[in-house]
DNA sequence: CTAAACCCTACAGTTAACTAGAGAGTCAAG
DNA sequence: CTTGACTCTCTAGTTAACTGTAGGGTTTAG
């Protein structure tokens, strides 16, 4: 251990005390500056103040941004990720709050995909319909494919495959 | 015809000229008066001042906002009704142009779906997986679930239907 | 000592389709 | 003449996750 280790005046000292600034944090994770500082302000990470007013992150926040990237990639909102972190910082253990997130995502997910299967569906039928039919434009009238739709009555979907 | 019809004093007369104010195109139509505003803002729908500065409607704008309702349930954003409405403003039939705008969003929704089951697929892998591992967590760590994700390598995805 | 690089706060802007509200003017009925 | 319903403009807020900018202060390398 080198004897300027404790020495005041150099800075390895100050940054063994301070810890990293944002610049570092964000160069080590690949996350912006800024997003960083947006992380903050939504609690997901926290600093200590210097007295220029900088913030100092320990070595341990760089995990904790990796953290964030990860999950994200997962699915999760910065609003489930605050959560996941909140459990962490009562000092459990978040993996089974984590799986249920998870099955929760994976039942949105499948809701939207059939929604917009269906939706897909609709909107097909609509095209293969109109590829045959000539309308005549109404006097007055924009277009008489949109017109003539029947919204009251959406057609029935009896899709390409024939599922029952 | 009644005498009064062209009287001055009647108003009946006045909504002849005038046309119809703008709750009665909402009452009409079941759009929001605001939303219709919105719509004006946006060059979707025209109207007339009268000096009061009310905004008075033709009979045909209902047709026409019923148009811009039938054409949004369509899955249409404003921007893309107000390119129909373009070319119909500009003379032209736009029902070839509204078949090439459902066709585009038919592919999208296509493509958006076939996103939705991938990333599914990898959520549910992830799922099961962990399901089975009981992982302990790091000293420092959170949830070993998400930190031992390798990003690098996702996971293969032999999903449940077993497709190649 | 100086210039570049870094840091700070605070605010505006991004997308889509509106809704809500303030503050003011207009109209219709009794 | 008054009251309530209607209309106007303008502004801000809604969601999500940031990015960009202005206008400053700080640190560091040479």
């Amino acid at each position: 251990m080198p004897a300027d280790w404790n020495v005041y005046s150099g800075n390895r000292v100050v940054v063994a005390v301070m810890g990293l600034k944002i610049g570092a944090v964000a160069k080590q994770t690949g996350v912006a500056v800024g997003a960083l500082r947006y992380y903050e302000s939504l609690g997901l990470i926290q600093s200590e103040r210097g007295e220029n007013g900088y913030r100092y992150y320990s070595p341990a926040m760089i995990h904790q941004v990796q953290f964030i990237k990860q999950a994200q990639t997962l699915g999760f909102s910065l609003e489930d990720i605050g959560e996941i972190l909140t459990v962490h910082q009562r000092g459990d253990v978040p993996c089974g709050f984590v799986q249920e997130l998870l099955q929760a995502k994976i039942q949105q997910l499948e809701t939207q995909i059939q929604e917009m299967v269906n939706f897909k569906a609709i909107l097909e039928n609509y095209r293969d319909r109109w590829a045959t039919s000539h309308l005549t434009p109404k006097p007055g009238g924009i277009c008489p494919l949109i017109e003539t739709l029947d919204l009251t009555v959406p057609p029935a979907i009896e899709g390409g495959n024939g599922a029952a």
